[in-house]
DNA sequence: AAAAACATCAACCGCGCAATT
DNA sequence: AAATTGCGCGGTTGATGTTTT
């Protein structure tokens, strides 16, 4: 996790090693790719870094398993992201992907909290940062593939980078300030909601399963904030956005629908402290009013909910 | 019509962890 | 026990296509 704040050197200095000079780099060919189909078709996935020994192709490991699982993998799907889809990542992405922790002395300092939490996993976690940094810790791009059939993490990426980062620039937002987040939560989402519902109910129902699947949940921590906020979706987010739809927060809290994905909880926006403190629910407590009431010692954080979440995170998420 | 600005996305990189030698 | 190798990740780039000026 360090690479991430380890403020990634430019990068602009290739050519820095000598010893590549057989080696292909830029776009695959369709005889490249015939190769390397052929031999995952013998030899299976893995073992990269001998797909150039057996097969003589001038590429390394890394690019092979990479060209491999982004286009010639069956079943991978590519472009046209669907609302449903978009949905999804939003969601995901604002319940897991946020990372707030950007100083590296603030780094260093809950580091220490993550090797505990490794190295015990029985800790218990009385401070919500804490459980903040299990989040940051855990969080993968590839998790919320996992849950887009056929999308690859690479493509997620760029789509949270090309559209939704663009689109926190040109508000001149920060993607992880309060402001763009509850942007994205009250007014973006509920829109996409409704599009797809528009949608589902305009053309077959084939897509109500996946409609109510995805259904925003409710928030009653940070509802108030939001129409606060409402102005910026004016500004036209991502590909297919129209101003035809005025959303308002409570419409999100009225819906009272929880994420089907999440199984056993639910996270909700604190409010307090730039927003950045998340609480965990389980779901069968029904939600309890933290506002205020501060972190430390609550026993919500039992170590069987701290198992729950890590199981959440790790096993099924 | 041409150029410049912008958008997209496949592919690259370095890093860190894990397995193997 | 230490070094090496393999793999997967997040972050980033740059070629190519598209839109705007």
């Amino acid at each position: 996790m360090e690479r991430s704040l380890a403020e990634n050197g430019s990068s602009g200095t290739y050519g820095s090693s000598e010893e590549e000079m057989s080696i292909t780099k830029g776009p695959w060919t369709e005889e490249e790719d015939s190769v390397l189909f052929d031999y995952i078709t013998v030899h299976g996935e893995g073992h990269w870094n001998s797909v150039a020994r057996y097969t003589g192709l001038k590429r390394t490991g890394k690019s092979c398993r990479l060209r491999w699982l982004n286009y010639l993998r069956p079943n991978v799907r590519r472009g046209n992201i669907t609302l449903q889809e978009q949905l999804m990542i939003l969601d995901l992405h604002s319940r897991w992907g946020n990372r707030y922790y950007t100083s590296s002395s603030l780094y260093h300092r809950l580091n220490v909290v993550i090797i505990k939490f490794r190295v015990k996993p029985t800790f218990h976690v009385y401070d919500i940062e804490h459980v903040e940094v299990m989040l940051w810790y855990l969080f993968r791009w590839s998790k919320i593939a996992e849950h887009l059939p056929g999308r690859t993490d690479n493509e997620i990426k760029n789509y949270w980078r090309t559209r939704v980062v663009k689109q926190a620039k040109q508000l001149k937002c920060d993607v992880n300030s309060k402001q763009f987040r509850d942007t994205l939560r009250f007014v973006w989402m509920p829109r996409m909601l409704e599009r797809i519902q528009a949608q589902a109910s305009s053309s077959a129902q084939a897509q109500t399963t996946l409609v109510s699947n995805v259904q925003a949940h409710s928030d009653p921590c940070g509802g108030a904030t939001a129409t606060a906020t409402a102005s910026a979706s004016d500004a036209g987010f991502l590909s297919e956005a129209s101003s035809a739809v005025d959303v308002h927060a409570h419409s999100l809290s009225d819906s009272g629908a929880s994420y089907s994905l999440m199984g056993g909880g639910s996270w909700c926006s604190h409010g307090a402290e730039e927003g950045y403190g998340r609480v965990w629910e389980e779901r069968n407590n029904g939600y309890s009013e933290i506002a205020g009431s501060g972190f430390g010692g609550v026993d919500m954080w039992t170590e069987e909910n701290i198992c729950f979440l890590q199981q959440q995170l790790a096993d099924d998420f």
